[in-house]
DNA sequence: TCAACGTGAGAAAACGTTTTCTCATCATTT
DNA sequence: AAATGATGAGAAAACGTTTTCTCACGTTGA
């Protein structure tokens, strides 16, 4: 057929041991009924021998291959590495690996890579992109195996994971008001956006009904602009910034300090995302909201799990709790 | 023994075809002898029935899993990504996926990765990390499965693809000198990075010797520091200045706005690494040395699929060049 | 008319496991 | 002494493919 490789099989223990490999296998499984002297014997041999089951032959025997497919359009890894992070810390202990697919927005290789996993008999597949409300560039219902959706749009009736927006604004301005901030506004990206727009709904609910909100780009210089007009009129300027990322928080804080406005003795400012390469490289360093995303990816290891193994879950939208992850640009970070 | 799925096998085929396995697989396979017409019959029926050949069953025949693993303890993702996206395009055409492990540094996780892919028979193994001269916390030599190393250090004899990081320098230097700087410095990494060296040594080679170079950290904070010590002095002030990573050019371009310096009417700069999150969103955009991860990567998948097919590979250690990402910080971008 | 040959298609083995079933042996009970 | 039961271990089937071998049948040539 082809050139064998050298690995050793159940064959050559039972051959070394002096037994059927029926007994071998029963021995290393702890199943079955013998000699626990010939079980031991095996077992020593086996482990001797250096021998580690075919993974291949018994997902054939088990229709499980213990692999699953996780399928992303976002290229740059943002949100994709802490997500895969968590989904491989939860599936390493039950010895299941898995495939990541980089899509970039192309259907066609998104149906080879679907395709691909399927044909290799993935026990499911987890499905994650850049926004929460854009779906991936193919359709993944009727697939024979399971499906999550973690950080994307889902089709309806399947099982959906996602940061809660709305609590992170909640913790933010909870924030705010803890260190004394009194006129609190709110700079986030373009409310195209449903986390954008879900964030700026909790942050009014919050802060009141007369609460600023000032949507513009993800950007740097976005939070330049927003400063510049915030502090360009003659209207009192605000204490507290609830920005919608730590880029837009970074652009603020640049900003300010240009205009000799202390951070954060003057005005405290939070930010969203805990990208630590922006966090933490910020002068002050970037108190701000963190989206849980490894936690999120371990839930979604554990759902596909379930799902695989044929336990009951709960479809639909499931929003996990941000935390906030307190530097400097806040204030109030010594109190502790 | 398990519930079986309902995944149509090539028994299903047969059946509805009124033929035996073995002339299914030779229909489709177009191997063997048969009727034409009972060919395209036995096809069409099966794309019908939309079977898909369950790749378990072939991978145990053909002993190939047409399935490679790529270890990482990159947890940032920064050069993992890149590549990742590189192998993945060179393989899936092979139609071979790609097992993402991240090991954070932790020997036993790493281990626990690597027994699980040589389990499911991975048909090699490719090791990154985040820095060129140090290893992976596993010892990946005498596996029974090729491995590439690809930006990480690998044992001696094995096959190691890198960036070519002195190109990168000496591309750097030959922008600066075209677009008319004399003065150029090199603002870098710590000289405990074997690649902040080399790019360290070829800077010099292409400048002169009493060319300037300055190491300190990777960070924005040590771009600032540095134009500060350049600019404090009575020195003469240099007109170029390349800089070992994006985040110091960051820093730099910053220090220099902040002093009245223009970019790039007065001085040059160039990064390295194009981080685009970086790179592009400095103003202005940064012109920066790209070391093509996305080729490595493709490239480390082509070699480890031609070792996995028995074809000779030439071991030792091989570097990529490199190339420049021209935007807006070094000038001379509108003349082409 | 008979041998040689070509053609079409199926049977069986193989890959490496696990599990069910069967069976031989030996000890225990009547 | 014969029947029963417990114990230890192996044979075989199964998972879904591919490939080699075999064979029946029909055609061709002498």
């Amino acid at each position: 057929m082809v050139a064998r490789s050298n690995r050793v099989t159940i064959h050559d223990v039972a051959k070394a041991a002096g037994v059927s490999v029926s007994t071998v296998s029963k021995a290393l499984n702890d199943t079955g009924r013998m000699a626990s002297e010939t079980r031991e014997k095996i077992k020593s041999i086996a482990a001797e021998a250096g021998f580690r089951p075919n993974a291949l032959a018994r997902s054939l025997l088990f229709n499980r291959s213990f692999t699953v497919g996780l399928l992303t359009n976002d290229t740059y890894g943002r949100f994709t590495l802490p997500l895969m992070s968590g989904i491989s810390e939860a599936l390493v202990d039950h010895g299941v690996s898995v495939f990541l697919c980089a899509i970039e927005d192309d259907p066609a290789l998104a149906k080879v890579h679907v395709d691909a996993m399927l044909d290799k008999q993935v026990d499911g597949i987890i499905a994650t992109g850049k926004r929460v409300d854009r779906s991936l560039p193919v359709d993944l219902a009727g697939l024979p195996v399971p499906v999550v959706y973690a950080f994307t749009e889902g089709v309806p009736g399947s099982v959906i994971l996602t940061a809660d927006d709305s609590d992170g604004a909640r913790l933010a301005v909870e924030r705010l008001r803890k260190v004394g901030r009194k006129r609190i506004v709110h700079v986030t990206g373009p409310d195209s956006f449903v986390s954008a727009v879900e964030r700026a709904d909790a942050f009014r609910q919050a802060v009141g009904p007369d609460a600023l909100v000032m949507h513009g780009a993800w950007t740097e210089a976005w939070g330049h602009e927003a400063v510049a007009m915030l502090w360009g009129g003659d209207k009192p300027t605000p204490d507290g910034i609830f920005c919608g990322n730590d880029q837009i928080a970074r652009g603020v804080v640049d900003a300010l300090r240009e205009r000799g406005v202390r951070v954060p003795e003057d005005v405290s400012i939070i930010g969203f995302d805990n990208w630590e390469i922006f966090a933490d490289q910020t002068r002050p360093a970037l108190t701000t909201v963190d989206m849980n995303l490894k936690e999120l990816g371990r839930t979604a290891g554990l759902t596909i799990l379930d799902l695989a193994e044929g336990r009951a879950v709960e479809a639909g939208l499931r929003k996990l709790p941000c935390k906030l992850v307190v530097r400097q640009s806040c204030g109030g970070d010594r109190e502790i």
